[in-house]
RNA sequence: GCCCAGGUAGCUCAGUCGGUAGAGCAGGGGAUUGAAAAUCCCCGUGUCGGUGGUUCGAUUCCGCCCCUGGGCA
């Protein structure tokens, strides 16, 4: 529940790199090291995690050779794990890299980490698991709906603000306000996202619609040839619970419901296609808005340049 | 060739006792404050197969034609 909290402003102009899934990220970042002295942040919830590789598209060895990445890798899947987390862990990776006299270049699609980064987090502590399985369980046996009304009474503006489906955001309030008695809304309210934490370079890269379509069902395809099913089917060996954070991901949970289905797991593939294609969307309601300057997936010099010219600016 | 059942949204279908239509899925937009690849919210005009007829009015009733599936020859 100890939480420092996301204050401080190291200076320096932090370049971002964001895409939606299959835009074409990771090849930009490691054509512009050929360019640049960049060093990768991946801002990615789920790369974060050991062993979740295939599905998760992580750079490969060689690469990281080519390039040092960081924030891959350092995660165990059972192991609690939050935006402010990765937050705190994205500020030192920049510290130490910018100490070794390189640039580093946050590249992800996690909007949450993302905004986590630039402009913190409320003064809300990480609540125990405890107090929110607590909660879970009460929302199994009273309904969400009973969770709800009690939000409405604890913290009225919260609870008008979310829906009565949200069952996560309902939870989440719900233990702040247990464990710390404070509201969250009053919390969020005196935080706003109001203060840059970096000053930023946010560039962005996509393509149209039905080509980014397109790559995503192509780069599914080879996921499933290079073993995702094999990936998943060894990690539930090695003990990894089916229902642990990186499991739900996309992808990663259609094929455990695969694996597991009684029935006929027909259209697997297609599903998880779809599933990709679904949270693209997603990340692009992030991206729209942010303030990115979107650039063409291939113009490496140029975006080199842009990089370069902003640092020296500052 | 004859008989039957269908042809309505991208798909699967519902429906209109005659007043030009709505669900699920797909798709799209949005939200997002320590689970975020998570969790949630919003969005349904389409020659109702074609064409004639009856009618003030036809997607709806009638005739013919076309297409699909099934049955009989």
């Amino acid at each position: 529940m100890v939480s420092e909290e996301l204050s401080t402003a190291p200076g320096g102009v932090l370049p971002v790199l964001v895409g939606p899934t299959a835009s074409g990220k990771t090849s930009l970042a490691l054509a512009l090291a050929e360019h640049l002295p960049i060093e990768v942040i991946s801002c990615d919830s789920v790369q974060v995690y050991r062993g979740f590789d295939i599905g998760s598209s992580k750079v490969t060895a060689a690469e990281r050779a080519r390039v040092p990445h960081h924030l891959l890798d350092f995660v165990s899947p059972t192991e609690p794990f939050n935006a402010g987390m990765w937050a705190r862990a994205a500020d030192q990776a920049i510290q130490t890299i910018r100490a070794a006299g390189r640039i580093p270049l946050v590249v992800g699609g996690t909007g949450l980490y993302l905004r986590a980064l630039l402009h913190g987090l409320a003064p809300a502590p990480e609540v125990p698991e405890e107090v929110r399985d607590a909660l879970e369980k009460r929302v199994e046996t009273e309904g969400l709906g009973a969770m709800h009304a009690e939000l409405m009474e604890v913290d009225p503006a919260l609870g008008k603000r979310l829906p009565e489906g949200d069952r996560q955001r309902i939870v989440r309030a719900l233990a702040v306000f247990q464990a710390t008695g404070q509201r969250l809304s009053e919390l969020q309210n005196e935080h706003r996202f109001s203060s840059e934490r970096y000053s930023s370079l946010v560039l962005g890269v996509t393509r149209e619609r039905s080509v980014l379509n397109a790559r995503i069902n192509a780069r599914v395809l080879e996921m499933v040839d290079m073993g995702l099913v094999q990936e998943v089917e060894s990690l539930l060996a090695a003990g990894i619970p089916s229902d642990c954070r990186p499991m739900q991901a996309t992808g990663y949970r259609q094929v455990v419901e695969m694996l597991t289905a009684a029935g006929h797991p027909e259209e697997w593939v297609e599903r998880i296609q779809q599933a990709h294609r679904r949270y693209a969307k997603r990340q692009m309601t992030w991206f729209r808005s942010l303030e990115v300057e979107w650039r063409e997936p291939d113009d490496v010099a140029g975006v080199a340049e842009r990089i370069q010219r902003r640092l020296e600016e500052s």
